[in-house]
RNA sequence: GGUCGCGUAGCUCAGCUGGUUAGAGCGCUGGUCUCACAUACCAGAGGUCCGGGGUUCGAGUCCCUGCGCGACCACCA
């Protein structure tokens, strides 16, 4: 073991000075970074496959894939929040005797990083294109190799126990292989298909994008409202146009028909004519169709197939022209059929300012006849916010439906759960409409699309090994110049990660894998898509359960994010109070699936509470090891039961009831078959919970009153002195294991030098602690009782502390024994020199305990008693009009006659309850004044 | 438009299948540097559990309704 690095040990003057061996106050920087080394040197974290019930060994396996952040993104609260959570999950199962494996890993993140570099390389005057793509791609290799990765060396820092020898990135080799192995076999099976249609399409990123990428946002627009006039006169006078409404006037130039609904009375007799598309000029057919809403606007809808889905439909079924008159970059001009269809002025607009002119052109023309205000949803690029331009291209998809299957029923049946709860029919509703996905990007950052086409024969080639040539007619082939949405390679990462495609140790052993911990966000992006390949792939679910937390917000409940510059820098937190503080503030503030609420601008408040815990571990261990010792302890099992006090009894029955309490909240790890039931299905990962009962057992139980109540017996040599010192020992060790997974640093500090501990054993990998059935604590609790007694007297009568002072007990039968032989305990805790059962005539305040013993704190020469009594006679006489008054109502005939029952019901409780404080009044002013 | 969630102490939140006196942390008040800890200790104040109705012996908890927030989904232009 290294010593040298070890700041935080204190000279061997200073040790002589702290008999402790311990600095008085905790210096999480100094102890974090150091401890984390020898956890990295004792190699705790690495998975050893063969130790795995599925290889062979005795272990089960327990394993979590971290949700990969983006390859160029630095550490955020989320991410904080994100990671702590699983590491307490893998702690605790390393802990119960689990093979752990915690697979880190980054994302290549398509479109995020070629946005970044392309930003990089903007200010060099270059564009990609200036560059070319090899150029590029080289660029942004360098790019990610130099500022890459950053995010997983931070996690570090907050104490993430991941097995970073098996850190992953899904453009690695590796993983790349991966991804052409799925596009391949899926291509093969038929469930990816080449299309051509509208999708949306991002005018800045110039990328198409899925459904999900294009985010809605609550836009007010306007809805037009357009005349376009008939061709042919009809025979209704008044009806020579017919009117559509749309919030895109631009993409009219598109326009190809105007469809009505095949049932609507109003336009029946004007399906079949023509009407004459105003500013292009071109004669267009009216045509029915059933994807027409009568109800909306004027219940005719313009066409446009090229720029918009639905009318692609229509025009479709009607086989209507698709003429495309916006261009890749959003600017209006004659693309592909457009045959004049765009005026000379219009050209080269902008789509937004041709909008404008278009809107000014039909108002002058008078075909304008109506515009109003509309609240509408438009969509926007996920990554820039650009709205989104429906475009008419060449795309891949994936056919969702045979793919959504087995993810459906894995959830329904519990094969998967999903915590919350809630989120299960969120993830069954979307499956149940999903649509095929669009996963090719006009992008030049990712997997390459490993499909080749043959110039020759025209045959369509999808292949796990570049081709040179047609495998049909040998004729030269070119590869896709697309790659693959981000997301297709992140929905491997179960099995990518752990060599998949081939059979390596590593899948054998560690797939399906065990929890998810991700947020709602990217439930659809990944979560879905990583079951339904699971299924695909690999036969099976990829885990069991998805736990899915909150969102890390502000206290205006505005998400936390570094453009809106209400970020708190986890780094920053860890400088400033530790990893443990916000690991501690994190878990324990966190509800199941409830958002977490920081104030970035004061971290004191958010995060005192962690550190200030962490303090108080440090200082309960400073106090063991000065007094107890650090030689060896007497064990547990040693100490014949008899010989334990009330004290000793409490507090292992205490530890008792937090180790279920813990266990219970973070419920089972795994369902008992290959489902879960109904029974355990909802229950666990109540992580809050969880840390609340250790810290209830640590600091109000074991600190405030067992701590307190042996530190006499620990000053004494002797047996019972070595049993006092025994059980803290013991009590300790035990809090420390059952926090470790919340607070890892200073548990594992003070666990390494708790009294007999054996070098070279970690807390990290130490037995998660048992209950042991313990019993017979209640008596201790009336000696608590007594002394909270004693003290809240002594507060209602301002005595401090210092001021040692007299207290009577009068104990019930039942506890007289007990109170007898804990006199002098009590009278410690309490400051009090405690007399049993001498009851006396002089002046005493006065307090009763739930088993009917009385206690009695004289009063004679510490306060004014004549002017106390006077005070309470008052009070009494008070509190007896008070009561004569309600009486005697409820014992007016009219009164009950007249008055509502509830009324008379609450002047009855009235009466009860005044009645029993009168008897308690009564007896204290017995007791300090006399009767 | 559809689906879902939330509203409990000044603040941030627990409160599981309805069951004694609704809890925690922070903050607040009073008393303490009591030899582990003032990043602490002791005691205390503070709640019509958003409003209204209902079911029940009993509701913070279940049902209906109103108000106020929020999330997710969405091919009525």
């Amino acid at each position: 073991m290294k010593t040298s690095s070890r700041t935080q040990d204190p000279s061997p003057t200073e040790r002589q000075e702290q008999p402790s061996g311990l600095p008085s106050l905790y210096d999480a920087r100094a102890v974090e970074s150091e401890i984390y080394e020898r956890w990295i040197e004792a190699g705790l974290f690495v998975a050893h496959p063969e130790r795995t019930v599925r290889s062979g060994g005795d272990r089960l396996p327990f394993v979590v894939m971290m949700p990969p952040p983006n390859v160029t993104s630095v550490l955020h609260m989320g991410h904080g929040l994100n990671n702590t959570v699983q590491d307490v999950l893998v702690r605790w199962r390393r802990m119960c005797g689990d093979e752990t494996l915690w697979l880190p890993g980054t994302d290549h993140a398509g479109i995020a990083t070629q946005n970044a570099v392309e930003k990089l390389i903007a200010r060099e005057g270059e564009t990609r294109h200036s560059l070319g793509r090899a150029e590029f791609v080289r660029r942004t290799e360098a790019f990610v190799a130099e500022t890459g990765g950053t995010i997983l060396q931070q996690l570090r820092a907050i104490g993430c126990s991941a097995d970073w020898t098996r850190t992953a990135y899904t453009l690695s080799p590796r993983l790349s292989r991966a991804v052409r192995e799925a596009f391949v076999r899926l291509f093969e099976r038929g469930l990816i298909y080449r299309g051509h249609r509208v999708i949306h399409w991002c005018p800045r990123c110039l990328t198409s994008l899925s459904d999900e990428e294009a985010e809605h946002h609550e836009t007010d627009g306007k809805l037009y409202h357009i005349a376009y006039p008939l061709t042919s006169a009809h025979s209704r006078e008044e009806e020579r146009a017919i009117v559509v409404a749309t919030t895109r006037p631009e993409t009219m130039l598109g326009d190809v028909a105007v469809a009505v609904h095949p049932e609507d009375a109003r336009y029946a007799d004007l399906v079949g004519r023509t009407v004459l598309l105003p500013l292009s000029n071109v004669e267009i057919p009216i045509v029915a169709d059933e994807a027409t809403d009568p109800d909306f606007g004027t219940g005719a809808v313009k066409i446009t197939p090229a720029h918009d889905p639905n009318d692609f439909e229509v025009a479709q079924r009607h086989q209507l022209a698709m003429p495309v008159v916006i261009d890749e970059t959003g600017i209006v001009r004659e693309v592909m059929d457009a045959g004049g269809r765009v005026p000379d002025d219009l050209r080269g607009l902008d789509r937004f300012a041709a909008r404008e002119a278009i809107v000014r052109k039909l108002t002058e023309s008078g075909a304008l006849v109506r515009v109003e205000p509309y609240r509408h949803a438009v969509r926007r690029c996920y990554r820039c916010s650009t709205v989104v331009e429906p475009r008419l291209s060449e795309q891949w998809f994936v056919r969702m439906k045979p793919l959504a299957q087995p993810a459906l029923q894995a959830v329904r049946e519990g094969t998967i759960r999903i915590l919350p709860e809630r989120w299960e029919a969120v993830y069954v509703n979307w499956l149940e409409n999903i649509r095929d996905w669009n996963i090719s990007r006009q992008l030049w950052w990712g997997h390459r699309i490993p499909v080749w086409y043959c110039d020759g024969c025209g045959k369509v080639s999808a292949s796990r090994e570049d081709l040179a040539r047609c495998p049909a007619c040998s004729g030269p082939v070119r590869q896709d110049e697309d790659v693959l949405d981000t997301w297709f390679s992140s929905g491997l990462w179960p099995f990518s990660t752990l060599g998949w495609p081939d059979e390596t140790p590593d899948l054998k052993a560690f797939y399906p894998t065990d929890v998810l911990v991700t947020a709602p966000e990217i439930l659809f992006f990944w979560v879905a898509r990583m079951i339904m390949n699971g299924y695909a792939f690999m036969g099976e679910a990829p885990f069991h359960t998805v736990y899915l937390h909150g969102t890390v917000r502000d206290t205006n409940h505005v998400k936390m994010s570094k453009s809106l510059g209400n970020g708190i820098d986890p780094l920053d937190v860890v400088r400033l109070y530790g990893a443990d503080a916000l690991r501690y503030t994190v878990i324990a503030g966190m509800g199941l699936g409830a958002d977490t609420i920081l104030d970035p601008n004061d971290l004191e408040r958010s995060f005192a509470p962690g550190r200030n815990f962490v303090t108080k571990l440090w200082n309960i261990g400073r106090y063991l090891l000065a007094n107890a010792g650090d030689g060896e302890v007497l064990p547990l099992e040693a100490i014949p039961p008899e010989k334990l006090r009330r004290a000793d009894r409490w507090i292992l029955e205490r530890l008792d009831a937090a180790i279920a309490a813990c266990d219970a909240a973070l419920g089972p790890a795994r369902p008992t078959g290959d489902r879960w039931s109904p029974e355990v299905r909802y229950t666990g990962l109540r992580l809050n919970e969880y840390a609340e009962a250790a810290r209830t057992l640590t600091w109000n139980e074991l600190a405030d009153w067992y701590l307190e109540s042996v530190k006499a017996r620990l000053a004494t040599q002797g047996e019972d002195g070595e049993i006092a010192r025994s059980v803290l020992t013991h009590v300790f060790d035990r809090a420390l294991r059952l926090l470790h997974p919340i607070v890892p640093f200073a548990t594992e500090a003070l666990w390494q030098r708790l009294p007999g501990h054996q070098e070279g054993t970690w807390l990290a990998v130490a037995p998660w602690p048992r209950p042991a059935g313990w019993s017979g604590g209640s008596e201790f609790e009336i000696v608590r009782e007594a002394i909270v007694a004693i003290r809240q007297l002594r507060g209602e009568y301002n005595l401090p502390p210092a001021r040692v002072i007299r207290a009577v007990l009068l104990p019930s039968s039942r506890w007289s024994a007990v109170l007898q032989e804990e006199a002098e305990l009590i009278g410690r805790l309490a400051r009090a020199s405690v007399e049993i059962g001498a009851a006396s005539a002089e002046p005493a305040a006065h307090a009763v305990l739930t088993d009917g013993t009385e206690v009695l704190l004289p009063l004679a020469g510490l306060i004014d008693i004549e002017r106390e009594c006077a005070r309470l006679r008052r009070e009494l006489e008070s509190l007896d009009r008070q009561l004569a008054a309600v009486r005697q109502r409820l014992n007016d005939a009219r009164f009950l006659e007249r008055a509502k029952p509830e009324v008379v019901a609450a002047e009855k409780e009235r009466e009860a309850e005044w009645s029993t404080r009168r008897t308690a009044l009564a007896r204290k002013v017995a007791s300090l004044c006399g009767t």
